[in-house]
DNA sequence: GGCTCAAGTCAACGTAGTTGACATGAGAGC
DNA sequence: GCTCTCATGTCAACTACGTTGACTTGAGCC
């Protein structure tokens, strides 16, 4: 079981600048722990954790998803997947069934009790971008899209 | 030792969008994984992961740094930090030795080769970075620090 | 010698991932 | 029915990174 709450990095360390993109790195490091720390202290209390609510995140956004395809998205062995796949479905957070035509693959859905998690994990982490986002206006908001999309499209 | 190699989440998956702000929350996920990729692929090949990183970045900014300051900095625990730092020891990319005054901490400095290494690994990042800002030119990278000190800052 | 603080180490555990091997369930073809 | 294939499920062993708790060692202080 997770822990309830972390002390981990929790204040910005000041560390002298060797470099002017230092700043940069940190800012991406702090910036990921601060978007996800309350979302994870929620997950916890609730017994999940990370891997769970990603694999919720990924079932919302794509109901139906077939087994195979959540293991291609996650880009996790299925044996990763296997525990905490197991774990949503015996909490009946997810549900799956047999596909009408495609017999041999188990299609997955949230039900109700796990999309409101799902949503609640991720509202804690839209919260903090919300905020952010509405500090640094729409136009500030768009910038920092662009930056992101050239920083993850670095592949 | 830590892998060559890893495909995971490789390419952005294509999800419905619930919500408004679910490009935002992806884009700091594969933000985050795209800075990092090459770091951690050149960090593999020296048999170093993560963590190790860690420990150099902070060492390389804050020479002479004690022990117990490093473990405060990174939040982790003193258990945690054996493994890894003794292997940065081991092979020299760290040293030690008794304060000056305080012969009770143990101060801990970067080799030249510890020093090539922290550079290098750091170098893949910035050069992330760096492209990314070109991209977007000064006010678009003036912006992204705004909006990513506004996310780091909520804890 | 005894107290304190910094550091080091050992054991047990939790979580998240890996590979390899093998079993099961469900069409599809002959 | 038999076999082949594909999707899924599961077992075992391993690595990496973190945790807590308990204990030792080293150095300085009184």
């Amino acid at each position: 079981m997770p822990k309830t709450s972390q002390a981990a990095g929790l204040h910005r360390a000041s560390l002298a600048k060797l470099n002017e993109l230092d700043a940069a790195l940190e800012l991406m490091y702090y910036g990921w722990r601060g978007m996800t720390l309350e979302a994870d202290d929620y997950l916890a209390k609730q017994g999940l954790s990370r891997s769970h609510h990603r694999i919720l995140y990924v079932v919302a956004r794509r109901p139906d998803i077939a087994i195979g395809a959540l293991i291609e998205v996650l880009g996790i062995s299925k044996q990763a997947l296997n525990r905490p796949l197991n774990l949503l479905l015996e909490r009946k957070l997810l549900t799956t069934q047999r596909a009408p035509e495609q017999h041999r693959s188990k299609l997955l859905r949230l039900t109700a009790a796990g999309q409101r998690i799902e949503q609640r994990a991720s509202d804690h982490e839209r919260k903090v971008m919300r905020q952010a986002f509405d500090r640094a206006g729409a136009s500030g908001a768009a910038a920092w899209m662009a930056v992101m999309e050239a920083i993850a499209d670095n592949n």
